[in-house]
RNA sequence: GCCGAGAUAGCUCAGUCGGUAGAGCAACGGACUGAAAAUCCGUGUGUCCCUGGUUCGAAUCCUGGUCUCGGCA
């Protein structure tokens, strides 16, 4: 469109692209903003929850005041009952970073969702389709229920033994998946996975910070923040979404936060322990986030209160970039 | 002070006839390719309050202590 579009071309963003990385609640966002001032970025949310509208309190969105201090991305792009998923987070992530790169700037992606990261830097394999073909997956849904998941499993283990292998038959989920991927295309995934050429934009220039802290100051920081989401009005919201027609069932209602309102406000749980509950999980969710980002050795460590460090290292780092 | 009950995993507790211990919750480790804040897999982490004794062998039986909780004063 114009010639700051040299930054990007085809296949790889040339230009310096950041990433702040870590678990909930260790302070991702206060640490994105001072770093979008200090470097001319823009955010791009890697968050598969904030993406959905109305849910504030319990996806810890930056506010709109803060988002008024610096351009973000990927939040409040769909509402809680569309579908979401890690496909449509790379092409608007990549589409996101290219206009900010051709615009000058720093894309600065923060956030804790691990496949989506993993997704954005590494790549998806393609499904024809593309889409989510409902009618295989309610055609599934009743096999399992009728036939139970030993039948499903066999027939996995038929059609794509290497799956089979790598996928629990406890796995609900991956089971579904595996089999509606072949359904719908023929091909198995490990055929997919196999024939997968890598990410589609490759970033030239990129660097992960992780932020991090001991596992206490992490759990007494969620305890925290699970007491300000009650205070801050967290049933509220849940009630509010409920109101305005959005199912419990529904993959957003099941975040974090919002399954335990749901549960309160059905009465299933009282007050305390919901918030036993929801900082319970939160936990969890963190652990399971380290677990993720472990395996990833490209990403640079840092404290969490280690602004400074952090703020020399981009700064060297864009230097030589 | 007296009487009674108890002390075992981070917590609540079980532990048969004496054979060095296990359940729930919590915790910890891991996997992850279009639901991922989802889904799933794995792990017992212990001075059995202390002490001395009986015994081949003690969480278990006996002695003495310490502490806790009831009740009575």
């Amino acid at each position: 469109m114009n010639s700051t579009l040299s930054a990007v071309n085809n296949q790889t963003i040339n230009t310096p692209v950041l990433v702040l990385l870590g678990p909930t609640a260790v302070g991702k966002t206060a640490l994105s903003l001072a770093l979008a001032e200090l470097f001319a970025c823009e955010v791009v949310s890697v968050d598969s929850m904030q993406v959905y509208r109305f849910m504030d309190i319990g996806t810890a969105k930056p506010t709109h005041r803060e988002r008024e201090r610096v351009v973000h991305h990927l939040i409040d792009i769909v509402d809680p009952d569309e579908q979401y998923n890690a496909a449509f987070f790379v092409r608007d992530a990549l589409a996101a970073a290219a206009a900010i790169s051709a615009a000058g700037r720093i894309p600065l992606f923060t956030g804790g969702t691990g496949l989506y990261l993993k997704a954005l830097t590494e790549g998806l394999f393609t499904v024809e389709d593309a889409g989510e073909d409902e009618s295989i997956r309610t055609y599934l849904a009743e096999r399992l229920k009728k036939e139970g998941r030993e039948m499903l499993f066999a027939e996995l283990r038929a059609i794509d033994p290497e799956s089979a292998a790598r996928i629990h038959i406890n796995d609900t989920q991956r089971l579904l998946r595996a089999l509606e991927i072949y359904k719908m295309t023929g091909k198995s995934w490990s055929e997919r996975l196999h024939s997968q050429q890598g990410p589609a934009v490759r970033f030239a220039e990129m660097l992960q910070i992780g932020l991090t802290c001991g596992r206490q100051t992490l759990y007494d920081r969620i305890d925290m923040r699970t007491h300000a989401m009650f205070a801050g009005g967290l049933i509220e919201e849940a009630e509010k979404l409920q109101k305005m027609g959005y199912s419990p069932e529904l993959p957003s209602m099941q975040a974090i936060g919002y399954r335990h309102a749901n549960n309160f406000l059905a009465g299933i749980w009282d007050r305390e322990e919901t918030i036993r509950q929801l900082a319970r999980d939160t936990r969890r969710y963190a652990k399971r986030q380290m677990t993720w980002f472990s395996r990833n050795k490209t990403i640079e460590w840092y404290a969490r209160d280690d602004h400074q460090g952090i703020i020399r290292r981009v700064e060297t780092w864009l230097a030589t970039a």
